[in-house]
DNA sequence: ACAGTTACATACATATCTGTACGTATCTAT
DNA sequence: ATAGATACGTACAGATATGTATGTAACTGT
């Protein structure tokens, strides 16, 4: 009875089920220890292979973890800012990113976002950088959002729209992941907290 | 013309200036780089010493870092957490902690609870566990000024206490660091973050 | 079937950090 | 003044991390 293992596999299904078991891998480190603590050795060894294969699928650690960025930007993405170009009712726009973000935080590779960002903060970094555009791109989406509300009315007037923005997806991303597992509060805090700093009254 | 420095200094003084000195050292890079990319060789060279001297004065790594922790909740204690226990309406105390803690993160070190709390985050360390502790008392403070709140009206219910304490106190931290320098609108909208984790209506 | 490519493991080189042992200069007490 | 304690520097040892070089087994096209 030797190892005949998973059935026959072709070197392209091989390559991304492994570069898959690799980048969840790294992402719950991520999540865990933050990126100076992550040791490939243990990244390969919890995904069931050794570094020489991490290296052979990622140039370094730096490469895998700006996969590992690039795949939860893409989920967010999909899964969460949608709503931000969904047009609308802006003020309602951003109660229900509130909503689905506290949703994506649910799951335990959620917390690679905000260690990343406190990590890589005003630091001169490949993974910093990255981390940086993203979250700027999705500030000026928010601040256009509020703009918009204060202009129908819809959003209180209160201080630059960017800075507003700014403590609204910092105050939104602390909240959910500090309270993910909570189910229902998280929701619930999180949009008290988005609310609060739109200066919308309590629902 | 020898190098005459500092006008003589007893052995008291020589050690309590160079333990500061190594101190704010320590701080300061906590704040910018976190535990683990913390090297005590920078430390100690940007307070002007060397590793020897730091070694002389704390145990290791471990021990200088519960020391700067042990610093920041002293600060913290006097500067902001006093409004806790100043017997007030519960609203207010809580919105005065905001104000309060908003200044106190203006000061570049103050980052050094929040890059603490998630880089130990779930882990069996010294260092966690007094993070943990010192922020579990500080909840549970909040949590009985809301249950005050909310049975003398002051505070609308919502979920459990302690839950909204939590809540309140992440999205504090978060926005009030991310937004120091930002004057004044860091005072604003902390206290916008909490009004909403509250359920209060906006001022 | 066989040559070439791909996926992965193993072994090695190197850098960096912590911690310790020890040496030296400065202060203090008798 | 001198012996001892204290503050600090220097040198070394061990652990652990990344990255690279090389070996090997599995798959693929002709």
């Amino acid at each position: 009875m030797t190892t005949q293992q998973h059935t026959r596999l072709t070197q392209a299904e091989r390559r991304i089920r492994s570069r898959n078991a690799l980048l969840e891998s790294a992402a719950r480190g991520i999540a865990q220890h933050g990126y100076a603590n992550l040791s490939l050795e243990r990244v390969a060894t919890q995904a069931g292979y050794t570094r020489g294969a991490l290296y052979h699928q990622f140039a370094g650690k730096d490469e895998l973890v700006l996969a590992v960025v690039g795949w939860v930007k893409e989920t967010w993405a999909a899964e969460v800012g949608q709503v931000l170009t969904d047009h609308g009712n802006p003020a309602d726009a951003l109660l229900a990113l509130a909503r689905n973000h506290a949703i994506y935080c649910r799951r335990d590779v959620a917390a690679v976002l905000l260690n990343l960002r406190i990590e890589f903060d005003s630091q001169d970094h490949p993974v910093g950088r990255l981390i940086a555009e993203s979250i700027d791109h999705i500030v000026t989406d928010c601040a256009r959002l509020i703009e918009a509300g204060r202009t129908d009315g819809s959003i209180p007037q209160g201080p630059p729209a960017r800075t507003t923005a700014d403590a609204l997806l910092t105050a939104l991303e602390a909240v959910a992941i500090e309270l993910a597992g909570q189910a229902p509060h998280d929701i619930d805090l999180a949009e008290r907290a988005v609310r609060g700093v739109l200066g919308l009254p309590p629902h």
